[in-house]
DNA sequence: AACGCCGCCTGATCGC
DNA sequence: TGCGATCAGGCGGCGT
């Protein structure tokens, strides 16, 4: 699942190679990916059109393009949803099977996104940039209005976590882990946390963040030739060979496994219907509430 | 207004 | 062996 890691690590490979290419055919394989444009008003808008440059916010990709005719700007939201991926391959090679959108450039290039659950979007609707809150790894993210913002909900920190007009960007993967490396229970309410963790949870969902993207950077390309049929690039979710991206998550899915810090088995919970991982023993001593049902 | 819950999707896995 | 049920989950929309 990609979150605001990948994604940057997705635009820092992605924006060199697209910078100033120009679009010259698309091909629109899934209508769905392209709401609320009707796939032939999205392929008239973007076919000729110049692409000035490539962006991330939160999950999303901001295509910033120059039309052929009018010679206005305007933008394009990329988002992977759960499965997508996007890369540049050479014209002539295999598609996959769930290819949703293709943009054909220059330089017997081609730009490819595919996506098997069309959970993602590839869209002229950039509506959903409003509703987003301060990018984490930015100084508007602070961690006083962080702090403000948790004492108004009653919710569990986890859920809370996700949602992305609080901060944006975040996903399951990375609330469970920024919570581990703060020490706080995901099932503590929002507006319970003591100052002191909120200044915790603040660095460690900076420090989280900022190593995926770190480790995202030095993950080796060569394996992405295969996932492409041969393409001459690989995209940003790092998932293809199975475990390697796994493996630096402390709690993400390692229900059961134990604990780097304290030894103690991992243990996964549902809240809001998704997956929540946590160290009962580092991350349990503060929810007192929680204590008292162990106990 | 904040919050809970559903529907969208398909492939992998599970139970019978 | 085969087949239906269940699960995974970001996000928009809707109801309370």
């Amino acid at each position: 699942m990609p979150e605001l890691p990948e994604v940057e690590v997705l635009c820092r490979h992605l924006g060199p190679l697209l910078g100033g290419r120009t679009i010259r055919h698309v091909e629109v394989r899934r209508p769905k990916i392209v709401l609320p444009d009707a796939p032939e008003e999205f392929v008239a808008a973007l076919t000729g059109a110049k692409i000035l440059s490539l962006a991330r916010r939160a999950k999303y990709l901001v295509f910033t393009l120059r039309s052929a005719r009018q010679r206005e700007e305007f933008v394009v939201l990329g988002h992977l949803g759960m499965t997508g991926r996007m890369f540049i391959a050479r014209r002539g090679v295999a598609m996959p099977k769930h290819t949703a959108v293709v943009l054909e450039l220059d330089r017997q290039q081609r730009f490819v996104f595919e996506d098997t659950r069309v959970f993602g979007r590839l869209s002229r609707d950039a509506s959903s940039l409003g509703l987003l809150g301060p990018e984490p790894l930015s100084d508007d993210f602070t961690a006083e209005a962080f702090g403000a913002a948790l004492r108004k909900s009653s919710q569990a920190i986890k859920v809370k976590l996700l949602d992305q007009s609080l901060v944006a960007g975040i996903g399951n993967i990375y609330a469970s882990e920024s919570l581990f490396r703060a020490r706080v229970s995901p099932r503590l309410a929002a507006r319970r946390l003591k100052p002191a963790q909120v200044q915790a949870l603040w660095r460690a969902i900076r420090e989280v963040l900022a190593e995926a993207i770190a480790w995202g950077s030095t993950v080796p390309l060569n394996f992405a030739d295969r996932s492409t049929g041969g393409g001459v690039f690989y995209f940003g979710q790092a998932d293809g060979s199975a475990g390697y991206y796994h493996e630096r998550l402390l709690v993400y899915d390692r229900a059961g496994q134990p604990c780097a810090v304290c030894g103690a088995p991992i243990r996964r919970t549902v809240q809001a219907a998704r997956s929540t991982f946590d160290c009962p023993r580092c991350q349990g001593s503060e929810d007192r509430r929680e204590r008292r049902e162990w106990i």
